[in-house]
Formats: C-alpha cells, sequence, structure tokens
DNA sequence: TAGATACATTCACTCTCGTCAATAGGAGGA
DNA sequence: TCCTCCTATTGACGAGAGTGAATGTATCTA
C-alpha cells in the first residue's frame, strides 16, 4: 500500500495538530511541531513550495526546481528529501522523471498550530 | 516591473505578509519568513510561546520560564532573545523583572504566508 | 554605598545544517 | 547490451545553532 488516494484520514487527528496557544504543549508536542517548522525554515525549500503551490498541475518535476531556485541538483534532491519527511511534499517516479506534488493537509496542520 | 500590487494591499506588501502558496516568491521574501519560521523551529521556543499564550495576563517574567522549560537561565534567555529579533515576542522591563508578551500580529503574519 | 536579585552577554564546546563535487542508482533509447 | 538522461546518495567542508559555566549589567533594598 504504497500508495493512499483517499482524501484525509481520520486517525491522523491524535498524534498532530497539537495547537500552541490553545494551552501549555508538552515536549514531545513541542518537538513534532519544531521538526514540522524547521521544514519552512529555509528559503530553498520555501521557494520549492511556493513553486510546486503556483504549478497549474500541482505537479513540478525535479528538473524544473534547479533553475528558479538556482541551487545545484543534489542541493535540491537533499531540500526535496527534507519536505518530503517533514510530510509537506510528496514525490512520484513515472519513468525518468520524479514528479513532486504539495501536501496541503500537512501545511494546514502547521497554520493550525499556530492559529489563535 | 519588480512589484505587482494588483489584489491585495498595496503598502503591505512590500514589507511583510508574503504568501508562499499565492505566487512564487522571490529570494528576500523567501528569507525573510524563513526567518520567521526558524524561530518557531525549536521546542524550547514553542513552549515559551505556549508558556505565554496560556497566561492569564498575557505576560510572564523571564525567571517563571526557567523551570517549565527546563533549561538553564542563559539558554532561555538566548531562545527569548530569537524570538524577540523575530518579532514574536517583546520584552518590558519594570523594576529588576523583564515581562513578555506575545505579538499575535506577527504570528498571524506567518500563519497567513501559509495559507491557502 | 554595599549587597542581593533578575536578566543579559560572553565564551567555549558539540552538533547540525546547507552546499557542492563526485559518484551511484534507475529508467528509457539505440 | 551499451549509452544517455534524470535523480538520489555519499563525503567533505564551512557556517551557524543550542547549551551552560562564568561574567557583566541593571535595579532594588538595607
Amino acid at each position: 500500500m504504497a500508495k493512499q488516494t483517499s482524501t484525509i484520514e481520520p486517525e491522523t487527528a491524535d498524534h498532530c495538530c497539537a495547537s500552541v496557544l490553545a494551552a501549555p504543549i508538552d515536549t514531545d508536542d513541542a518537538g513534532e511541531l519544531a521538526r514540522g517548522f524547521h521544514a519552512l525554515a529555509d528559503p530553498v525549500r520555501l521557494r520549492v513550495l511556493s513553486i510546486l503551490a503556483s504549478s497549474p498541475d500541482g505537479e513540478v518535476c525535479v528538473c524544473d526546481f534547479v533553475g528558479p531556485v538556482g541551487k545545484s541538483q543534489p542541493t535540491v534532491s537533499h531540500h526535496l528529501k527534507i519536505l518530503s519527511e517533514a510530510g509537506l511534499v510528496q514525490g512520484d517516479r513515472r519513468g525518468k522523471w520524479v514528479w513532486y506534488s504539495l501536501n496541503r493537509e500537512r501545511l494546514s496542520e502547521l497554520r493550525a498550530a499556530i492559529d489563535s
């Protein structure tokens, strides 16, 4: 079951979505959220997400990141891996190319964590 | 034609509130946002913000952070400085004590940056 | 003025991160 | 099978971050 085509899973609500502003969070939740925000704490990765969100198809090939972000191909691949491990993007191999797409649900979780 | 002030507000769009998801952001905006998210990318700082948001008065003395976060006083002071430089908190000296409060507007800016 | 208290700064240490050159892996095409 | 193209990984380097002991600074009190 490497592929999941459903919309949102119900059981994801217990291990995520801890709010920073609602009540004092414990160390574990703080660490989990910190990992998420760490993925956003880099200009290259923010530009990757931005390019991804602005793509008409919602998908961008790795080779189409290298030019716009102005970094080498290994560096771009490194940042894509960090974003992928943070759950913010996912890659899909099709032939020689790998197409990355944005995980807007995960982004909403981080946004909700700093919501009033 | 480096600037386009079409839909949103003209005077706020240049120094803040750049959205990651609306359109491809430039390197400067990405760097500014990355600095903001970097301040959130640490468990200690998230707990500081959480304690601050849960305080009835909206203010917390520095000495009241040290115990809950479980770090030394210089370390707490270091993190408060980072949060302060990111615009997320502000300190107010009253006698011997310094009271920190949350800047919810700045937090809203970061939240809006990853809003759909 | 001297001492005590609260907070900030300096310094040194360790660890992680961002970066790229070099290389490996994987998928078509000839 | 061999070659080419696209992507991921490895290794190495410098820069920066997190931490706490020691010290400095500011304020209050006796």
